[in-house]
DNA sequence: GAGGCCCCTCGAAACGTTTCGAGAGGCCTC
DNA sequence: GAGGCCTCTCGAAACGTTTCGAGGGGCCTC
């Protein structure tokens, strides 16, 4: 008796109320007189009681008051990952402020022979929304899973999924603004570093065949707008991961296969501002200058303290697309209302941009 | 009906079994046929019913299969914080590995003349077990409204909280490990730049009054190893967040109280890598060489990939301590075993440190 | 003083599942 | 051929809460 833990109901009756007056006391949605709540509060403290029982609210509610956020391949990444980081964080603060729980879900459980498993979680946990951070296929089984469950969908830079919400970032236009100043200053020759491609990531040089398999919607898109510029594109290098060192790795890989200043590409598009960092880095080793012997540009406008400089790039309002769809959780938990958000991005004109060698030194000379 | 989802109990209906068999089929927990198991999964397939509902299976058995992960005062700086996310990613893998679904819970949701709110989650959402991240006290409100739930608990780093497991790494054996190694090369006049003290976060020198006030208990402990070493210790600086212009903002203000050369501490000790970095990062931009002019030493181990040279620092193994939690927690889960478990951690020496410039350039030259 | 209205409290009915012990039926063994 | 055991299925009983409509009582107004 002792032992067990005091339900509702043994609150109620030591208060010597009804049940139902003492869940009113707790939930707080209903009429009840302050001394009323008072004795109920005083009861249960008395009796060690810690508020009701969620699977009992959740069952008789139909609510759970958690959002599951679905986060990349791994957990790990995702964490390691600034962008991410700053998403999750304008997300959780959005939600928090409406008294919801983030439940931290893994996107796939394993990776096999293009097989996607989906994660546990996805199947059996309580949550009344999920969001999908990076991206969604129509055909994703993470999709189907959620739908066959009920559960509505926010995603997060995907393709269009039929009813769900959706909050992008103009990708395209701040590639081609990037784009734009590199021909505005004179570059001719580029080359472009990405982001993975695919769930099934490699490193490396992209042919044309490779070129057809981009499925993360934030590279494709950049991709795309590099591509539909009309710019002399002399090489697509891929990266595995959004970090430093990947960006490093991609630079060195560029000035390996043209060691010739004289056709070296001049303008390096990078889409990860990590990515860009690296190739800044990689290039200050091999003793080469930016911008003099090679322009860098980055994507994302993240803070990046101990870069000397200041990158260019593009500035996406990491924070607020986050926000944006903790609020598209809202009106979807609100009243179902499915909304679409295209998140504005601005050039940061920086000090890794400048004018081709060739036009600092004409050849000539 | 159509528009209604189905239940358990439609499902059963429909392959022709009782809902008991239904359930069975589902948790895979009891004996069953093949037969009658793709029976009802075919049922259910038909119906498009998604899975037992959580809210029922939770109130019924009592389990959540959802670990509450309370982390530091706001989300945006524990997932700033690069150890919290490795902390973190040990941990979710840990979980995920028992299919525990991880619920993220700020710490606190007000800190207001120094009384603490607790996040509406801590006390409404259901969760089997709560890992405190960082530290926690007997008192802590967290700690007294978890126990009033009757959640087990697993502490980071605390106090020791009774009837809690507990998860913490050697700070004090590290601190004096890096301390040992400085006078060893013949430092003699030390500073420490702490991690934040408390809540109520503050940045700048530490006098005695303040020093009674620390709260946080890696900061204590890696603090009291200094004090306790008997090494001669001109000040302590204390920051706000670990973050690289903090550890910046600190070492200019030590080189703005100590601007002779001569009587200039010359050794370092960051409590964290972050700091430590942005120490460095202020030496060098001050003119000053690390570590000739002065040394520089860390603590955490981090992996920087942009920072040039390597850090003298205290290696500790991050991610296995959030998998060590990770145990702590299925343990709790398995038996009530309350466990309680102190990670060594390495001092690593690296480029930062070397012999104070008395040493290289003795005064009477 | 009576009628009406508002504020508060109450009882009953779900919400959908898992668990438990009982029991039916089939097969093996002696 | 009968007994026993094993495998599988079943029915009933919770699990603890919220919600809904009904209704009781007090106070204000006329």
């Amino acid at each position: 008796m002792s032992h067990a833990r005091p339900t509702l109901t043994d609150v109620a009756r030591a208060a010597g109320v009804s049940v139902s007056t003492a869940s009113l006391a707790f939930s707080a949605s209903g009429p009840i007189a302050d001394s009323t709540r008072a004795k109920v509060l005083d009861a249960a403290t008395e009796l060690g009681y810690g508020g009701p029982n969620p699977a009992g609210r959740q069952l008789r509610s139909g609510r759970y008051d958690i959002v599951g956020v679905v986060i990349g391949d791994k957990l790990k990444r995702s964490f390691r990952d600034p962008v991410s980081v700053q998403v999750l964080d304008g997300l959780t603060s959005a939600l928090g402020e409406a008294d919801l729980g983030v439940l931290l879900v893994p996107g796939v459980e394993s990776y096999v022979d293009g097989e996607i498993g989906v994660d546990p979680l996805l199947t059996s946990a309580g949550m009344d929304v999920a969001v999908l951070i990076w991206g969604a296929h129509t055909s994703d089984p993470r999709v189907e899973t959620l739908r066959k469950r009920g559960i509505p969908i926010v995603v997060g830079e995907g393709n269009e999924v039929e009813g769900s919400s959706l909050v992008e970032i103009d990708d395209h236009g701040g590639v081609v603004a990037t784009i734009e100043h590199l021909t505005g200053l004179g570059h001719e020759r580029f080359v472009t570093i990405t982001l993975p491609f695919r769930m099934g990531r490699r490193e490396g040089w992209v042919d044309d065949a490779r070129r057809e398999l981009v499925d993360w919607t934030p590279t494709r898109h950049r991709l795309d707008a590099v591509l539909g510029s009309g710019v002399d594109l002399v090489g697509i290098y891929e990266t595995e991961a959004s970090l430093v060192e990947n960006g490093a790795a991609a630079m060195r890989a560029i000035l390996e296969r043209f060691p010739d200043p004289a056709t070296r590409p001049t303008a390096v598009v990078a889409q990860s501002d990590l990515l860009a960092a690296g190739a800044v880095l990689a290039l200050h080793e091999a003793g080469l200058r930016v911008p003099e012997d090679m322009s860098v540009a980055g994507f994302d406008g993240l803070d990046l303290p101990w870069f000397s400089g200041e990158l260019t790039t593009v500035i996406q309002p990491l924070e607020a697309k986050g926000r944006e769809m903790g609020l598209a959780v809202r009106a979807l938990l609100a009243d179902g209302t499915v909304t679409r958000t295209t998140m504005p991005v601005e050039l940061r004109i920086g000090t890794t941009t400048g004018p081709p060698p060739s036009a600092a030194a004409p050849r000539n000379s």
